[in-house]
RNA sequence: GGUUCCGUGGCCGAGUGGCUUAGGCAUCGGUCUGCAAAACCGAGUACAGCGGUUCGAAUCCGCUCGGAACCUCCA
């Protein structure tokens, strides 16, 4: 029921209804990371608005594949990105194989992404393990005529294809424009138009991965893996193709060029892009110093953290703005998402202790939660609009806060009701979680507080406020705060 | 310089023609409390600048200023 998924489509740059291809089925595919370094700041934001959307789609019931390719080839060679080669040279110099290099970082990612509780994709293919099927596409693209071979590299036709199919529909760009900007590096280009991309390289002698291929031992260009490992996996023709606004200019237009010669047919129906991360509304790069591991955010050891920030802020954080818009990372910005959130999650533990106080339903708040319901609903519905529904959950919050302040009365239906919003929208959609160490308190432990705080608590019985205070300044130095409740003493750490 | 996009109150961040004073954090006042904390109630400040379209614009158009991504081999 309800109204329709409405979906920005950068093809169209509009909003258009989602309808998948073949109902209830959606294919997927999102470009993953590069595993040449630490898992950063910039991996997280694609794989936490691609997770909303995985999560939202399976919640509105389709069955959703999703695809999320690793590169783990051709990258190894040296410097594009300032100093991370070194990892390479320390390949080289610890004599470690390239694998060894990428699996290290394929675990790291693996890692952090977990913390971060991104759901794993339906398939997580490697383009080191898919040679084969991009050595095929690339000769299809050969026998149709848009590629040429040069010293045994192989390039794609982009004239050829501008003429016959018109390039640039997804990034905008016009073919003479590139042409006329682009500054000729070096003459001795293999390629015959600067605008023209590698599908296959012929590799150095010192470039550590090389495959065979029918025109000379090299590597896979960047652009083709993605378009052999989607169609493999979704088929020519799928629904939804993410990945950050930084991949539509060249790498998904490349792919728009490919996929439309080899499977004769635009594979994608929507291409969604996220928009990019700003440290102090500066670009994050190495070269500025700006660059933060998501280890150093966890650990909050980089020099430009005031404190550490849970995997659970920076998801929460990057959910309460759209995908759509930049984000800008600060520390203070980081420091009310996690007190907002602590809010809500202190909210529902409330809720779940919350006694109903009525036995007649309280309809005007039965209402109100269904509205926030609904509202939160269409938000998704409208793009996913997921600051929307944060700001929902807080509405809700109030409520419930009303009540245990005891300004207002529920039934246990409305507790229901209230409950199956935050288990919907907060836990299953926006996939945020409470910490486990919260829950797994040791008994030594609680038994040890109930000591001090029954020992507190005679204190105050015989109006020794010194000691009691005492008691709660010396708890709170070590971290746990004591609340003295109507219903009694609450501590947390 | 080119392409695309953005500029909202102390901070972050939704909203795209005429009720959203969105929401969070911070601030101020109040209630509760032995005092705190938490919570609740209330308050305020906004739509970069200039000009235009319109009965009416933060929302449309133009210009100016400021910012971002891409524009190169490679990923």
């Amino acid at each position: 029921m309800s109204n329709s998924l409405v979906v920005y489509n950068t093809l169209s740059r509009k909003k258009e209804t989602f309808v998948p291809i073949h109902p209830p089925f959606v294919s997927m595919y999102v470009c993953g990371p590069t595993v040449y370094g630490e898992p950063h700041l910039g991996h997280a934001r694609p794989a936490i608005v691609f997770d909303l959307v995985f999560r939202y789609l399976k919640h509105l019931g389709f069955k959703v594949r999703y695809v999320r390719n690793i590169t783990d080839v051709g990258h190894l060679e040296n410097d594009a990105d300032e100093g991370e080669d070194k990892i390479i040279k320390k390949a080289h110099l610890e004599k470690i194989e390239p694998m060894e290099v990428a699996q290290m970082y394929i675990d790291k990612y693996h890692f952090a992404m977990d913390k971060l509780n991104v759901q794993r994709p339906s398939i997580e293919p490697r383009a080191s393990g898919h040679i084969i099927e991009q050595i095929e596409m690339i000769e299809k693209i050969i026998e149709k005529g848009y590629a040429y071979i040069t010293n045994g590299s192989v390039y794609f036709d982009v004239p050829k294809f501008d003429k016959d199919f018109g390039y640039g529909k997804l990034s905008g760009r016009i073919l003479d424009e590139l042409i006329a900007n682009s500054r000729e590096l070096d003459g001795q280009s293999e390629k015959r138009n600067p605008a023209d991309f590698a599908l296959w390289k012929k590799a150095a002698p010192e470039h550590i991965m090389q495959w065979n291929s029918p025109w000379c031992k090299g590597f896979p260009g960047w652009h083709i893996e993605c378009t052999a490992m989607s169609t493999k996996y979704l088929g020519e023709h799928f629904d939804i193709h993410g990945g950050g606004m930084d991949l539509l200019f060249p790498h998904h237009e490349s792919e728009v060029c490919q996929s439309t010669i080899a499977n004769g047919i635009e594979s994608v129906k929507y291409w969604m892009h996220n928009n990019m991360i700003t440290i102090n509304g500066q670009k994050m790069g190495k070269s500025l110093g700006n660059f933060i591991t998501l280890d150093e955010f966890f650990e909050g050891t980089h020099p430009n953290l005031q404190q550490a920030f849970s995997p659970m802020t920076i998801r929460f954080f990057i959910l309460q703005a759209h995908y759509r818009s930049t984000l800008d990372f600060s520390n203070e910005a980081l420091q009310a998402a996690e007190k907002g959130l602590n809010k809500l999650f202190e909210t529902y533990r409330t809720l779940v202790d919350l006694k109903p106080t009525s036995n007649s339903t309280n309809e005007e708040v039965e209402k109100e939660i269904k509205s926030l319901f609904q509202q939160s609903s269409n938000a998704l519905n409208d793009d996913f609009n997921s600051p929307m529904v944060i700001a929902n959950l807080f509405d809700a919050s109030r409520i419930i806060n009303t009540v245990k302040a005891g300004n207002q009365t529920i039934s246990q239906e409305n507790k229901n009701t209230c409950l199956h919003l935050f288990d919907t929208f907060l836990f299953d959609i926006l996939g945020l979680k409470q910490s486990d160490d919260t829950k797994n308190q040791d008994n030594l432990e609680n038994d040890l507080m109930q000591i001090i705080l029954s020992l507190r608590s005679e204190a105050k019985n015989r109006k020794d406020y010194a000691t009691a205070d005492n008691i709660r300044n010396l708890l709170t130095d070590i971290g746990i705060t004591i609340k003295d409740t109507k219903e009694g003493v609450e501590w947390s750490k």
